[in-house]
DNA sequence: AGCATTTACTAAATCGCTTTTCTACGGCTT
DNA sequence: AAGCCGTAGAAAAGCGATTTAGTAAATGCT
């Protein structure tokens, strides 16, 4: 141990063991070979007809010399690493947080460990990470909301990916229902002329997202009108980009009363674009976000979003990948889990005015 | 490889590699023994003996069949995993995340990777985490936001750690002048009755914090009077915490101009509860945060806050990790580092009106 | 009593790599 | 010619488990 240059030094709690016992040694200190220990430690089939006596000792030994298996030497036996490997687009982004805190939550509890790399939308990264989660022989993969091509030789799950691969689970949300709860609120409120912000290209939700929009809104009888839809651009994580869009909608001079933003994130940056050109929200005009990451709560006024269950989603990946390592191999498999969003109505819907009327006055002119 | 169920497949791009080589096949591929071939690899001194031509034989035996070393074997033998853990109060918290972006930054880069483990305050999980990830025998630990006492056979960096213990550098901040940036600039727009939020007791920062605001409020001449401090309670990572301290400031019926929050979420939450009392932010009371995590640039009004260079500390973390693990024990090193606050000026702060008595007139009284 | 089982363990082979110690051989000295 | 040294590489001993194939003794069966 080195000791640092600095005066006062308070370590108080120590925990620097001894070094770890080894199976070896143990065994010796039992009197038994260690092809003994191990089995019984490892409850294996093999040491059935070991007296109970004797697995005791074992047992107390254990947990007398705190024996712990050396994790490299199991593993490079057993080829199994009790490790995840996870792949998101960047951990400080709330999306892939919340997913991770529910796939931390399952894996843990069950004693596996995982690994996290931000691929930032770089291709060349979304190639090279899972290769380099290979090669420390993850034993299953998950990818956050990324564009998944890969096949793999371990179980992959996505959260939010809508590509069929073989050998991948996705783990996505009911987007249609989704995309219903949103314009049905809407709809109810009066609104009939609904502006939409659509995904990035490389989120992986842009496009079934839109798909189920499309539809909703046909049934609902609402029109999409051309200039009434805009597209988010750029890989920032801020609700900057949300603020262009929404600019853009501005510019088209087409009357719109609410808009149902692609997420959180760029709703927020779109209700500062309409502040500053004097609309009021909601009295002006309603806003809809998706995610419901936890700023949205934080909004003044408070967000109304589609909520995904991020945390549970993050939690099922979890779960689902365990059960296909332990079901080991070739084992059917879901290729694909739903689950459902819920409407989170806060204060950025209100009740058409006027008929709707209002943006007309002030936008197109 | 197992196949799914469903019916539409599409899996586009494989890299289900043969199974990886094996040192020893290589050797055998090239007519060597695998030490020499390790040697060479591995680059090692005892290699120099080796004829150039040779060894350029290995290289290209080495890129043709995609040589990797096995993980395990090679941690199992050198007794290092380069692999660093990572505890943080919580994965999904903005502060943690961004801390975390920054190590991982600089993590990957060297080639090394991270695990990540959340203990949401809880003491056992703490003390547990710790042992699990030298089970897995981490070359170091970062703990971010986590008071730590433990002496680890590893290197400990903490991120805002205020502990001296031994074998650990703390990357903090420096509290001093985040105090005083802050005071000043709410000084300098006359206030003088200011209330403050102080941290949870386990937030690691909240002694530090406090102790250098009642320095710097002295320097300037400021009196903190009693009822004009909360402390925030609770571990929710919600503004909810926020609020309630709001509350109770309000409730002390004391006037003040301006609220010196312990983080961003708390003068979020703050903000709430001073809309309610019918007070307007900045007008009636500026409101300074800490952090500067994303959302506080979300807000509306944006709010002012004192910067803590959270990725850069994840990132200065990771590479004092780094430095010390290579140079490899007993040398000294740094008990701490210390970064720089800057003050980031947005909407919630404002000069005082009439010499700041409005907040009397509403709720002392 | 004689053979088959069962019981209670052990030996030894791996897993794939690192690293120290050796060997074999040719050339150089003296 | 004997001794020495530098070159080029090989052998082998681990690292710390898991696991298969045994083995010796005790017990069961007829």
């Amino acid at each position: 141990m080195s000791t640092g240059k600095t005066g006062k030094i308070s370590g108080r709690a120590a925990q620097s063991s001894r070094k770890p016992v080894s199976l070896k040694e143990l065994a010796a200190l039992l009197n038994l070979s260690p092809a003994t220990v191990s089995l019984v430690v490892n409850g294996s089939h093999v040491a059935d007809s070991i007296p109970p006596e004797t697995k005791e000792r074992i047992f107390a030994a254990v947990k007398k010399y705190k024996y712990r298996p050396n994790f490299f030497a199991r593993s490079l036996r057993a080829k199994r690493s009790f490790t995840i490997g996870v792949i998101v687009p960047e951990v400080s982004d709330g999306y892939s947080a919340s997913v991770m805190s529910g796939v931390e939550d399952h894996l843990l509890q069950e004693g596996y460990f995982y690994f996290v790399a931000s691929h930032r939308h770089r291709p060349d990264l979304i190639d090279e990470y899972p290769r380099l989660f290979l090669e420390r022989s993850i034993d299953g993969l998950i990818a956050v909301d990324t564009p998944w091509t890969l096949v793999l030789d371990v179980p992959v799950v996505t959260v939010s990916g809508h590509n069929q691969v073989s050998g991948v689970t996705n783990i996505v949300l009911d987007h249609e229902r989704a995309a219903e709860v949103a314009l049905k609120h809407l709809h109810q409120l009066g609104h009939r002329h609904i502006a939409f912000i659509k995904g990035q290209e490389f989120s992986s939700d842009t496009e079934v997202r839109w798909a189920n929009i499309e539809i909703v809104a046909r049934q609902l009888g609402l029109e999409i009108s051309r200039g009434l839809v805009a597209q988010l651009e750029g890989d920032s994580p801020s609700p900057q980009v949300g603020y262009q869009a929404a600019k853009k909608l501005l510019g088209a001079r087409k009357t719109f009363t609410a808009l149902f933003a692609f997420n959180d994130i760029s709703a927020i940056g779109a209700i500062h674009a309409f502040r500053e050109a004097g609309l009021r929200v909601p009295e002006d005009v309603s806003v809809v976000g998706f995610d419901d990451i936890q700023s949205a709560a934080y909004q003044n006024p408070g967000l109304t979003t589609v909520r995904q269950p991020l945390r549970e989603m993050g939690r099922i990946a979890a779960e689902t990948i365990l059960r296909r390592i332990h079901r080991h191999g070739s084992e059917a498999y879901k290729a694909e889990r739903t689950v459902e969003p819920e409407l989170i109505i806060r204060e950025t819907t209100a009740r058409v005015r006027n008929g709707g009327s209002f943006p007309k006055k002030r936008i197109s002119r």
